[in-house]
DNA sequence: ACAAAATTTAAACACCCATTTTAAACTACT
DNA sequence: AGTAGTTTAAAATGGGTGTTTAAATTTTGT
């Protein structure tokens, strides 16, 4: 009945400058506050439009959200995911990765916007995002934080040190405004970027570290580490 | 013209309930989602008192935002603030008072949550709300751990330190509902906020000590030989 | 007690938004 | 040619919004 959303048949018809302009609006003003008059005005395309290809402001909303987790296959994280370096390297590999993309807003700025957005008023669409985007990371931490504490990756004690992890990376990201009036000094250059990706790898570490069993054979790396035990 | 606001006669009035709850209503759906109707509605007054109290809704929302940061004046955090022990144990109560805090949502829950849509969409409100809820805090851990690491409370390091500590406590307050799905097994029993507590703070103090220069006189603690330096 | 002021009420106002509908053009393709 | 898919424009609808009005009520001052 009506006219259902379809498939697009140009890849770069108006379909994609709607989705497009809907990413920014809705960044920009949360999904509520955001009008469709906005996002077609933007794209330069009629209002009856939106509803010819997606049916509704909801469902437009959700193939935005859905773009954005497709994107999120980024590149550094992927690759940081699959690192098959031993755990400790791994991790830092992994809090580096996260790190660099929480911060390059140049390209698709809005989708950490559009994730703050969702932590302050989750919609339906957000459980997809969380599964599809965050777990997978959130396992890979717990499971390189279980390895190195000879402990399943669902054990209490793993999940909070994967927490705390995770908190200091993202911390950069969703307390942004609140950073830049409280350390306005700090400048976000690639090369603080990485600074602050290793202090986050070295904080976590030191207790990782001293709470880790002892290895049982002489680990092959020259990490050196056995001289401090509780 | 018409009605401007006055003060309130009665402490008790209809005024502080409407204060009451546009501050539930305000945390719960953020400035623009929040309707009048909703917040006349569960104060059980009429729609339109809130014009005949506070002139317009943006007022009442700046009324709301001024009485949480007057409340802010937490026992636990104030106390916290102002304790005698030695800087570790010092952090640690900080620590545990900021988690309490975070976590206690019957009482004043709803300033973290109105916090949480200012990050997504800043008022000219915020910066006040920083200056004067968050950063006595803030310095306040600048303070202990650069007495931890005989460092000045501004130093690159210190801060990055202090980001991190603080970084951990917030986590479980702006990513609530993304904890709530990672980890749906995890209740919120005082025992268990103690717990993450007591984490943070072990997490936490792992590395401070390990980067700590060795005390002047013997003391008790470990102290790590790891010579690090820039 | 009585009048004036303050407060509360119910209803309506005026506006904006999303959605749907209408009808007419434009575009390809057979 | 026609035919179906696509785009445009405009209008109407229905619902929700903040705000206001004018009367009713309560409180206050004297």
């Amino acid at each position: 009945m009506t006219t259902a959303a379809r498939t697009p048949a140009l890849p770069d018809g108006t379909r994609n400058k709607l989705l497009d302009s809907a990413g920014q609006v809705f960044a920009d003003s949360g999904f509520h506050a955001a009008t469709v008059r906005e996002i077609c005005a933007r794209a330069g395309v009629n209002i009856a439009l939106i509803n010819y290809h997606f049916g509704d402001k909801l469902e437009l909303y959700a193939e935005v959200l859905r773009q954005s987790i497709g994107a999120s296959k980024d590149a550094l994280i992927q690759k940081a995911l699959q690192s098959e370096a031993p755990p400790e390297e791994a991790l830092r590999e992994l809090i580096l990765a996260m790190v660099q993309r929480v911060y390059r807003a140049d390209r698709p700025g809005w989708h950490f916007r559009l994730m703050v957005h969702e932590l302050a008023q989750p919609t339906p669409a957000m459980a997809a995002v969380i599964d599809e985007t965050m777990r997978p990371v959130y396992q890979r931490v717990c499971g390189l934080i279980g390895a190195m504490l000879r402990l399943p990756p669902d054990d209490d004690k793993t999940r909070l040190c994967a927490h705390s992890v995770i908190a200091q990376v993202v911390h950069y990201s969703h307390a942004r405004h609140v950073n830049a009036r409280l350390w306005p000094e700090l400048e976000l250059t690639p090369e603080r970027i990485a600074q602050i990706a290793r202090h986050i790898a070295d904080f976590s570490l030191a207790y990782l570290r001293e709470i880790a069993p002892a290895p049982a054979s002489a680990a092959s790396k020259s990490t050196a580490i056995g001289r401090r035990k509780k």
